[in-house]
DNA sequence: AATAAAGCTGTAATCGATTACATCGAGTGG
DNA sequence: CCACTCGATGTAATCGATTACAGCTTTATT
């Protein structure tokens, strides 16, 4: 591979020159510009990006640390981080915990090793005190979660209001008992959901709802599914936090000869692909996954630009699809 | 953030014996060793990788091509391949080129400005010829699909044998005419399999297959089946070429009053979790997705190694797996 | 015409590591 | 006692870019 001082030799102007072409500055003369642009062609020079990244100290990447690509919630949100990198040059750095926090800090000593700008958490269990002390030294945003006080920058929906209006769909469909599987860990999302379901209880006076707590494999979550219907056979409404759960409802009824849909609704959250090819298509609580990711970009961009940039909330909408569930 | 220099400054050896004893060079006497260390634990100290990378003339990270990241399939070939990333202390850069030549291009300019060592092409669209001319500068090798004659090293399943299998076993649960979906592209994986479905047909005289070519999305895929099932209700075996369109082909069924596994059976290549949450659950060709990214790591690597490794065909075992279609 | 200003380009220091080679003291053998 | 080896460390060049500053032309100003 040929070098800047190649192109400088070739061209016969100096590297300064080279590298102000490089970098557009408008100080060199129309003729130099076109002079060593012949010479970079000729040579089929790349500007060495290592080199320019130790001078300039920045890696142009960003991290970004999400739980498990084999998701494709988070394949979709990656999508949207991926789309607004590539806008802006950059190239993300892509840490899947496998939700396994040695992983974690395994990535983010990319951070300190100058490797990588910045830091986008999506649906992260790092702990608030973690953050905290990563967002001292780099810039950071997170994505779906937040924490109260917030030490970065956050995007997600209005979880509350989501649920909020999950629970009134169910209830003006003629659900009278709905029961909500929100998944085991205390997180933002978990917490704002169930306070949007409560709220839809007291609001609407002809709907029960009740909280299922707990975070179980396909095969047991279905069996809590079938078991907790066996016993409450008057549970005509399901509300489950991700599609790939509300497939298993979805098969949990069927195991039952009960008819998704009609003899118990099913409403679940994302509206990833799955949601698309179960038979019956799930209704679901659509998140704007690609622009999740999109905004956490732009936002975690903002703190990048500036060193003491304001941090921000970011609330996107999302919106409740009614197919076949 | 300190430096080399700094930690030679606080423990008054020279910046020379520090980098030893970041690389655990044997020659520096364990006293040495213990104050240096001590000095790099006072600081916080962190080895730059870009300055070294740029010294050594390594980036430490390679390059993943893959088609899109919104598909589980490619989702868990990507956990192998961060695996074994893992494994040798790299970093993946992961290029989804959605379906994009641009794309393609904008990741390979990585390879050449320094910031990657080598590529895994996984399910690639790139070109025989522009494979060959990446291939001469860089360590690269291909996963799921090949050439002939091959560039670079592969690793895939022996497709023409799994769609073999998978016809047999439907002939032998009593399916007389079966349509294999093969998507639209030319590609190896897809003329390999048309092979192994045309075999069987040869083979076992009582079943005769038909081969449907074409790459269509959802809805227009289910209405091919629909149409053709009208056209020829003769046909109890579909084979589809992934799980996604499995999930299709089971719409399509139970649109049509038909029972999939009983009415048409059906069997899916891939084995992702599509396969395990459609109701009832997809028969399939299950691909060792995980091994097929691991291996292709442990074929780049010898490539990385030797300058001149020679090119290697890696067929893993696949698996066909009953379950209720 | 002298001088100041502006426009371009070059020189050389710098980013933070690695590493060939030099150096220096201690130990060894004759 | 001298020469030599060996072990441990240091000196300084190097990777390939960026950029402050210097320096040389050319143009503008008075």
């Amino acid at each position: 591979m040929s070098t800047i001082k190649d192109v400088a030799k070739y061209c016969g102007y100096s590297v300064a020159t080279v590298s102000r072409v490089i970098n557009d500055d408008p100080i060199v003369k129309a003729e130099t510009r076109e002079k060593v642009l012949l010479a970079i062609r000729a040579l089929k020079y790349r500007p060495n990006l290592v080199a320019k990244n130790l001078r300039t100290q920045k890696s142009n990447s960003i991290l970004v640390m999400i739980p498990t690509i084999a998701n494709p919630y988070y394949a979709e949100v990656l999508r949207g981080i991926e789309q607004g990198v590539k806008e802006t040059e950059m190239n993300p750095i892509i840490g899947t915990v496998e939700f396994d926090p040695k992983h974690m800090d395994h990535f983010l000593e990319l951070l300190d090793s100058n490797q990588a700008d910045g830091v986008i958490f999506i649906s992260s269990s790092i702990t608030s005190d973690r953050l905290t002390e990563v967002a001292k030294k780099h810039p950071a945003v997170m994505c779906n979660e937040y924490f109260d006080p917030m030490p970065v920058s956050y995007v997600s929906i209005n979880n509350e209001d989501a649920a909020y209006e999950a629970a009134c769909e169910l209830a003006n469909a003629g659900c009278k008992q709905i029961a909500y599987f929100s998944g085991v860990r205390d997180s933002s999302s978990s917490l704002d959901r169930s306070r949007g379901v409560k709220r839809a209880e007291e609001e609407c006076e002809s709907v029960a709802v009740s909280i299922i707590r707990g975070e179980d494999d396909l095969h047991s979550l279905k069996n809590k599914i079938r078991r907790i219907l066996e016993e409450n056979p008057e549970i005509d409404g399901l509300i489950m936090n991700s599609d790939v759960n509300g497939s298993v409802a979805i098969r949990a009824l069927v195991e039952m000869d009960l008819v998704p849909g009609k003899d118990v609704r099913i409403i679940s959250f994302d509206g990833t692909i799955i949601s698309e090819i179960t038979t019956p298509m799930l209704s679901c609580v659509k998140q704007p996954l690609f622009d999740l990711g999109y905004k956490a970009v732009w936002l975690l961009e903002k703190q990048m630009k500036e060193e003491n940039a304001p941090i921000e909330r970011l609330i996107l909408s999302h919106e409740v699809t009614i197919r076949e569930t």
